[in-house]
DNA sequence: CTGTTAGCGCTTTCAG
DNA sequence: CTGAAAGCGCTAACAG
């Protein structure tokens, strides 16, 4: 073992290569598995290795491989089911292509999102991007500097791209309450700037002009469960039969707050969701809503990062369709 | 701009040196702070290199530093509400001392657990293990190598270890029940051979022998919502008015599932969680729960880190105690 | 106060 | 097929 002048102990190549009675060079090409290498001498050092329990230095690989093996993921909230799922779903993949995660949590804060994907991008081989709030101008500019870069439901630039139809998924949702007789809807809007947000109001005025007969109502609102349940009188008071949430959680927030009022769900209020979290399928009666396919979203972004990190050509930005699921919470109208 | 072998062009602190024209030991200095550079000096190296937009690169820091300013968490499952939690306390504590987190998931499976910790901990600084499966002595065997290491509910050797008193707060959940009338109760029991579950056994346990009048049954179930929902029939079928479940989610899975045999809560059945996942306020009726602090692990858990990192001796185990949390879901016996 | 030099631990030409 | 030597980008003695 090479002492070191801080007192520490560590295994180096130099103990195996003195071990096995052979250069570093011989080393790192045996544990390599560098064919060039006498098979019988490359069986010693492998026992020398192993005797010692040596493993390379992943850091000291890095340096010289210029790779470090790892890929960062920045996401709004780790307190967020969606991400949590993409994490999952990425994490996974990932591990099975010997590759490590580092993930940064941006607080839902731009500023962060900025700076942590260039922080985070300089000890990795490649960042994830899920920056929601980020300007399209920044995140365009953003993005040149930060190659490879992957994309989550946004787009910039040739950065590849995985994302959710939420345009699409939103408008499915609306026919299915417009083929239950709902013509008076509410929609309980998200963060105001956010693309998520915008998605979903484009979908809206879209399904506005093609049906006259049907009124959408927006209701500022909020991501989570307190904004549904905060917004519960204000559902009730529109007169609407018929909630869109911005996503599950406030769904599941507005269902609690309007069911303490004595409202029957689905027979006085439909409420549908968006996202098909876990808990979509529990609650009392179960939520319908568009299943994203987070944890899919996530194993497809490393896909594209893997293609990216063996210099392959950035894909055709891949969109996956949520899938309406219908469950117990919406009902045809009064 | 240094141009590489390979064709890459990346910016050295060589190009800082050049352009200030000073050694790269000045700016080194210069731009680690070191007071016994000139102002003026400091300052221009500062001035080219923000013109040139350097950043030292992490990764050759690491190597001559000998850390690498992060640290490695392992978890069971990152689609588990409560480690979601401590991962995001952990991950923002840290982010706030300027340590990133390198995240890998052991999807249940104690061989990943061991090759995780290891793997993971070559590449950080030190790690934060929540390896609720592995065998005490295994646990033991590989804390010794790993150091610094911090434990999520578990202990071993001198390793510094947070956790939630798991013991304590089922023994308050059946003092609830038992206030409430309750005699005759199930338990939906958890992976059989976990440490959360021999904990909750053991209060079980003692409250039987403290309590002659009340019965508990063990069923045999899981972690999961399925599971929950599966048990249905059988806490059904055990006459028991009040069922205790291994966490919340099977305490919602099974909510679900009896509701829809047409079982009233808290009426017929009183039912009870544990861990208050956000989502247990939300269910239909609320679920009463023990609270268990997770994000606030996950935080003191990077705290012990810190103290290691620094240099500290390691503080005594640190106990939380989850909190009582009753909601609707329990009641007066039937 | 600043520059020169020697590594951190490893891989990879380049010679033999 | 193997070894010596250079160097990845940076910091930290060690001299001046």
């Amino acid at each position: 073992m090479t002492r070191r002048n801080d007192g520490t102990t560590r295994v180096t190549i130099a103990d195996v290569a003195a071990r096995a009675g052979v250069s570093l060079s011989t080393v790192s090409r045996a544990l390599n598995g560098n064919p060039t290498v006498d098979p019988a001498l490359a069986e010693r050092v492998k026992d020398a290795a192993a005797a010692l329990d040596y493993t390379a230095s992943p850091v000291a690989r890095s340096l010289v491989l210029g790779r470090t093996q790892t890929v960062a993921v920045v996401v709004p909230d780790l307190g967020n089911p969606t991400f949590q799922e993409v994490l999952r779903g990425l994490s996974r993949a990932a591990a099975a292509d010997d590759y490590h995660v580092l993930v940064a949590d941006s607080a839902e804060s731009v500023d962060e999102e900025r700076v942590l994907a260039g922080t985070t991008r300089r000890r990795t081989d490649g960042v994830i991007l899920c920056a929601p709030r980020l300007p399209q101008d920044e995140l365009d500019r953003l993005v040149g500097g930060l190659r490879p870069v992957v994309l989550i439901n946004r787009t910039a630039g040739e950065a590849p791209s995985v994302r959710a139809d939420y345009r699409s998924a939103l408008t499915a949702e609306l026919e299915l309450l417009h083929e239950l007789g709902h013509r008076r809807i509410v929609y309980l809007a998200g963060a105001p700037r956010s693309v998520a947000n915008a998605a979903r109001l484009a979908a809206i005025a879209e399904f506005v002009a093609e049906h006259p007969d049907t009124e959408v109502a927006e209701i500022p609102c909020g991501v989570d469960f307190e904004s549904g349940a905060s917004a519960g009188a204000a559902v009730l008071a529109s007169g609407a039969t018929a909630a869109l949430a911005f996503n599950d959680l406030v769904a599941m927030g507005l269902l609690s707050a309007v069911q303490e009022s004595g409202c029957r769900i689905p027979a006085d209020l439909s409420i549908i969701g968006f996202d098909d979290i876990p808990f979509a399928r529990y609650t009392t009666p179960p939520l319908t809503t568009a299943a994203v396919p987070a944890a899919e979203l996530g194993a497809q972004a490393w896909a594209r990062m893997r293609e990216l990190l063996e210099g392959a050509e950035p894909g055709e930005p891949l969109t996956l369709l949520p899938e309406l699921t219908v469950r117990g919470s919406t009902g045809p109208a009064a």
